[in-house]
RNA sequence: GGCGGCGUAGCCAAGUGGUAAGGCAGUGGAUUGCAAAUCCACCAUGCAUCGGUUCGAAUCCGAUCGCCGCCUCCA
């Protein structure tokens, strides 16, 4: 039994979703005004092992991601700029024309991560009139109010505003550090639309003049519009619980009075020599300047050797760690698939090594997908598969482990099995000629000249090792 | 100031009452012509510090120290 740790009621829950086998998954996506960094990695590989795990256990998923494709304000109190807009100048963009941009880059780099994209991933910017709607609905309802152009809600009609973070905002803490628009009734009402200025290009008419939406719309508006009044799954950043999440959970359940979501999940930040990564720090390490030191399957290995509700810090060091781990992985995969077949038993000791690391495995995952622990199993069965290689052993055996493997590492948690370089055109009948030809210098004893083949072979990064009937075996290096 | 979290080996990181997973690095051995890969063995009498509860604590309670996050957009 999945159980997931809920962010509201503060503990593990058994996770039972609103109508099984289906389940509405809803995670908030990225403001796609530059390229993705680290934290961004975190975050969409840990939910998308959810999304994985839980299709793995025969839900029928329907995960969507928002792009925030309308800018937020760069503060608070009506002042600051418009993050896209901001960068569509600097960059002599169209608004638009920015925005692709970086949605295309976010998806690039989330397909080297192995991140299955989300079945919906709605624009908020395509999303305008149901914004709107949501608007007038708080409106009539009295949950909202219209100053100059503006549209708040107020939370003072929200009793349980701010029962997500756990916060109970008094007037003197807020407005400490953020001017308060001064049309606001109430210094904690969050806005819901805002007037657009002059030189604000980014504007929608609305019934209360031209204007654009406010921070915390869109993900009311997209969720419950693909999913329902109640989202089994709403995912996102611990820093997004406030005021994001609880802005939320105000605006959409004054609406439909019905609760928004089931079980809150936050995963924690990456952090660098232990600050938060972050955009408006610019300590942030970009995936694609990662992606050139450390390949994007080590970088997914790397973060699933944490848990996602634990930060993550940030270092060389530790991707060192997880490419060696992944070159272990590799180094076994490459052995089974050279020896896997359909002749022969499964041996009674694989069986029960399988037995006993799924279980392992499922145990892991269902405790709040610990990954880490998911691995551990997993690494010991890379152990064991070894070892039972190192004997004697059927090609039945090695396919079931095979097997395994990638129903379990492959297909839950995403990670590499295969390098296997595609060697291009006749690559591979090259590959085995200079085999061949190691052979055969060693079987004359020329062993000065074979040794400096390989040296050779390794400088240009490919494996050689021998095989105990003397024949050698030639593949490129793993990672 | 308010709310939340963290401190486990050289590094990374699980473990939330029953006697310290896993990875990386390191050491010794097997294998090898030598390597690489692989296997075997070793590698925290101790989990920030001090006190308490308990038959039993890394795990619960209290205090202390250190670090971090949120409270303004951020995954």
């Amino acid at each position: 039994m999945l159980k997931l740790h809920d962010s509201l009621s503060r503990e593990k829950k058994e996770f039972e979703p609103l109508s099984p086998p289906l389940v509405g998954m809803y995670v908030c996506g990225p403001t796609v005004y530059g390229d993705s960094h680290l934290g961004h990695a975190k975050s969409y590989v840990s939910f998308d092992v959810l999304n994985r795990y839980l299709r793995y256990k025969d839900y029928r998923v329907r995960y969507v991601q928002n792009i925030t494709d309308v800018g937020h304000l760069t503060d608070d109190a009506d002042q600051g700029e418009d993050k896209v807009l901001k960068q569509a100048r600097l960059e002599k963009l169209e608004p638009m024309e920015l925005t692709e941009k970086y949605t295309r880059s976010y998806f690039r780099d989330m397909d080297a991560l192995n991140v299955l994209r989300p079945d919906i991933s709605p624009r908020a910017s395509g999303h305008i009139p149901e914004q709107i709607q949501l608007v007038e609905k708080l409106l009539e309802k009295d949950h909202a109010y219209l100053a100059e152009g503006n549209v708040y809600f107020s939370v003072d009609t929200f009793p349980d505003y701010g029962k997500l973070s756990g916060r109970k905002l008094d007037e003197q803490v807020c407005g400490v550090r953020v001017g308060v628009a001064d049309d606001k009734r109430d210094p904690r009402d969050f806005a819901l639309w805002k007037r657009a200025e002059k030189d604000h290009i980014l504007r929608w008419r609305s019934p209360w003049g031209e204007g654009y939406p406010g921070w915390h719309l869109e993900c009311s508006v997209m969720s419950m519009r693909y999913i329902g009044d109640t989202l089994d799954i709403h995912g996102g950043g611990l820093e997004n619980i406030f005021p994001h999440h609880d802005c939320e959970i105000a605006q959409s359940e004054a609406a439909t009075g019905k609760p928004f979501v089931r079980y809150w999940l936050h995963n924690n930040m990456v952090t660098v020599d232990g600050r938060k990564m972050g955009k408006s720090l610019g300590n942030y390490i970009t995936l694609k300047d990662l992606f050139q030191r450390f390949p994007a399957p080590v970088v997914r290995l790397y973060i699933l050797r944490s848990h996602y509700r634990k930060p993550l810090d940030f270092s060389d060091e530790a991707l060192d760690s997880a490419r060696s781990a992944q070159q272990r992985i590799y180094s076994l995969t490459s052995r089974l698939s050279s020896e896997e077949g359909e002749d022969g038993e499964v041996s009674e000791k694989v069986r029960s090594l399988l037995d006993q690391t799924k279980e392992a495995f499922h145990e892991a995952m269902d405790d709040d997908l610990n990954t880490p622990m998911a691995l551990a199993a997993l690494f010991d069965l890379v152990k064991e598969a070894n070892s039972v290689l190192d004997q004697e052993h059927t090609p039945a055996d090695a396919k079931a482990l095979s097997e395994y493997l990638e129903e379990l590492g492959g297909d839950v948690l995403g990670i590499d099995l295969r390098h296997e370089a595609a060697p291009a055109a006749g690559g591979g009948e090259l590959l085995e000629l200079l085999a061949e030809l190691r052979g055969t210098l060693r079987k004359k004893g020329l062993y000065d000249e074979a040794d400096a083949m390989r040296d050779r072979l390794e400088e240009l990064g490919f494996a050689v090792m021998d095989l105990p009937d003397g024949r050698s075996r030639i593949h490129s290096e793993g990672c």
